[in-house]
DNA sequence: GACATGCAAGATGTCTGACATCTTACATTC
DNA sequence: GAATGTAAGATGTCAGACATCTTGCATGTC
């Protein structure tokens, strides 16, 4: 695993201001020279950074004037939008709200994926879901977070839409490590296990309005499930 | 306006060429030398450009190997997915995925907007469908565009989930100038009113299913008016 | 023949020092 | 007050250099 280049310190530091409000929208950042003597790298080192956040509309440049930081609603990462939207938010409501978008496009998925998905992918599917099961008999919380994720994003890429794969992405980081924490519940795995069989049978009826049906039960018990078991106690 | 830097230039070329499938994905590009040589700019121009296509996640880097394509899934840019996803695909398979995309988004918006939305938010509301109207009668293209955007921004704003909102934005981008195109047909303006009629209907109710179907059955009329006048004649 | 080691070539990562061009504020002149 | 010029600040680009990683090939050893 490479380590994390000059380049990409200087536009993550950079981005983590922002999102943290010390820069806001309209506002102008550093300029080159000030950030290079900041981070001590020379000055084509801090604009191939400011590249970087000008490429996802983050920053614009004004040439002789300053480099200064986009409205959100300008951003073009989605992933930093989701960030900076999630900033000052309670922990809970950000929780919440994650799985009403996830219900939104996750549903919509599974009833598309439903009269597209192929044997092969059925199969897979199958692989996953006892993943978890042994996972789930293992304690071993790692391997069925990883299982789940599979289960899911297999849904995804099944829906056959390459832009429901891409908007979905910047999500699977942001869950990955929230799943994690609700999965150290042994009763969220069971109730897991438990939805994703009943999804696994949805699918291989190739009813869409049963598996958009499913895929809303799953969403409703993994929202249940964290005001139950994370949330509330 | 500012004329058009060469990193852009180096960039938008790249880009270009990997849209048009002379570099598919997993595959390598020019070096940095080679693009140097070819644009007669400095290496460091090449390598901001190369930066901008980095930090979309078109391109990955691996040190001493090369710069390579990164699968369309991984993209993080919809706009540039898009110019992918449209290359040597019938404009038809595009159109209707961005369709499916806004169904999922929209109807779960939709049912979330309904128990939530302020009196303020149904006036408004109905003053954009008034608009509508009125742009319809006056045979108003682009003011009848402004307002069913205007409408549907609305709904998204009303769910109360602020990853929609955002989430949405850049596919507001490129659904504009779609919008531009189908809404040039009668027909299909007279149908965007009586489906923004009984979405009013519905949001009004606050029944949350009530507005999913009438969401739904805006989007199915949608598809339909696409093939209908759009594609198919 | 199989394996280990070293070297060269190719590719990216970063730096220094320099000059070009645009923007803005201030001073001077009419 | 308006017009002009200048200096300072900021970004845009360049050339040349060295560092570090990867890979393939040649050579040596067992």
């Amino acid at each position: 695993m490479a380590r994390k280049s000059l380049v990409d310190e200087v536009a993550d530091e950079l981005l983590d201001r922002i999102v943290a409000g010390e820069f806001p929208p309209g506002s102008g950042v550093p300029g080159e020279l000030e950030l290079s003597a900041r981070h001590e790298v020379s000055r084509m080192t801090v604009r191939e950074a400011m590249k970087t956040l000008v490429a996802r509309r983050i920053l614009r440049v004004e040439r002789g004037r300053g480099t200064f930081v986009n409205p959100l609603n300008q951003w073009s990462s989605l992933e930093a939008v989701l960030r900076a939207a999630s900033e000052g938010q309670e922990d809970a409501a950000v929780a919440v709200q994650l799985i009403e978008l996830r219900r939104m496009l996750e549903t919509g998925a599974a009833e598309l994926a439903a009269s597209r998905i192929t044997a092969e992918e059925l199969t897979e599917m199958d692989g996953q879901l006892a993943q978890m099961r042994a996972a789930h008999e293992e304690n071993d919380v790692d391997r069925f977070v990883a299982a789940d994720l599979a289960f899911h994003d297999l849904i995804l890429h099944a829906s056959g839409n390459v832009f429901v794969a891409v908007l979905f992405e910047p999500l699977t980081r942001i869950l990955a490590s929230r799943r994690a924490q609700t999965s150290k519940v042994v009763q969220i795995q069971i109730n897991a296990i438990a939805e994703h069989a009943n999804i696994m049978d949805a699918m291989r009826s190739h009813d869409t309005e049963r598996a958009r049906l499913a895929m809303d039960r799953h969403m409703e018990q993994t929202l249940n499930d964290l005001l139950a078991y994370v949330l509330e106690p």
